[in-house]
DNA sequence: TGGTTAAAGTGAACGGTGTAAACATAGGGT
DNA sequence: ACCCTATGTTTACACCGTTCACTTTAACCA
């Protein structure tokens, strides 16, 4: 059904759609400082604009698209970082550190995964970051609620943290992210259920 | 030298520039849920669109004249919740419940003031929010090098909970809200160096 | 008081954007 | 062998921020 044509001069590109993901989210990574346009994104593929209508409904999709793309990279990272330092409470404030790491890496991509308005109510099959928060707070609060608790309020100082930063509200300085993310100090009642070895 | 004209027929405006601003406020309080484009800001005032550019070198000027007016607006709006509440922990406490409550209230002014960037080591005549923040983490903390600290994570918190809630990542939700921010929990030490009467 | 001058407005134009509509092409299934 | 459909193209429209050359007006000074 799908002819992935590796020729470059077809009329047909042969998989527009992800050329046009992946052209994105080279574009997200360069030093503009804002996000690709629907045009210089098609010119880079070698494409007119409105061909990218037969793949995205409208530019916002093609935005949720890398979005997504940007969740998944993410939640992969925090979850390399949590597995790097051991699991555990370790792991717990490893993944806030790799959160706020991942947003200054990929300051457009970061803004643009939180800016493309998706629901509340709907439960994406793609955060893995969200999962991995959720199981984290769960295994190191005292109780259930103490744990959404704990999730939200991890998840919240994390993000405002790269926000303020990407904002430039606050300096950027990994000795400072540390301070701010010490777990010990603002989550005290961490670990009061269960201990983990490594 | 400046002659405030208040007939609104006149060729020249009178004062143009307030006029934009004041236009501007209102458009961002509107459900478009997007900040004004220049042109119609100017047609609303009812003049031509490069006159803006006799009051403002370009848009992002008029942007940066409506952040500045919503931190001016944020600032008493904390300043106020704090003085209600009695001061001291209590107020702090209330500075962030204001913030976050700010947030919602106006979501795209919130948005277009943190995503004028400004450089970090200029100190801002207007900020209020941050000297309010300031004085109180340093009357609340044990020591100066912790008020900062608790400076930089009670923003950071609140600005998290405002931007997750605005893209709509978390439910805005009062009760919740007040859970996440429950300074108690979430700064222990707080109090130890004064405390205080309403 | 009257003339000059500079501040503050205008309109047309340029390149950019997202998007709709009509048309072109090519490749696969009957 | 043919046509159908998926996937491209061209053209066009309305909007955007911004530049340029021009006009109007008001304030100041001789």
């Amino acid at each position: 059904m799908v002819t992935v044509s590796t020729s470059s001069e077809a009329y047909h590109h042969g998989n527009l759609r992800e050329a046009l993901v992946l052209e994105g989210l080279r574009a997200l990574e360069g030093p503009d400082g804002k996000a690709p346009s629907l045009r210089e994104l098609s010119r880079k593929v070698g494409v007119s604009p409105t061909a990218v209508y037969r793949h995205f409904p409208d530019k916002q999709a093609l935005d949720q698209a890398l979005a997504r793309e940007g969740l998944k990279m993410l939640g992969s990272e925090q979850a390399a970082a949590a597995q790097k330092a051991g699991g555990g409470a370790a792991g717990f404030a490893e993944t806030g550190r790799a959160y706020v790491r991942f947003a200054l890496a990929h300051p457009v991509l970061f803004r643009l995964m939180f800016t493309q308005g998706k629901p509340v109510d709907k439960d994406e099959p793609v955060d893995e970051a969200r999962a991995l928060l959720i199981a984290n707070t769960r295994a190191l609060a005292s109780n259930p609620e103490r744990a959404e608790t704990l999730a939200l309020q991890a998840w919240s100082i994390a993000h405002g943290i790269a926000m303020l930063m990407l904002d430039g509200r606050i300096p950027v300085d990994d000795a400072l992210i540390d301070r701010m993310l010490d777990t010990k100090s603002l989550f005290p009642d961490q670990g009061s259920k269960s201990e983990e070895s490594p």
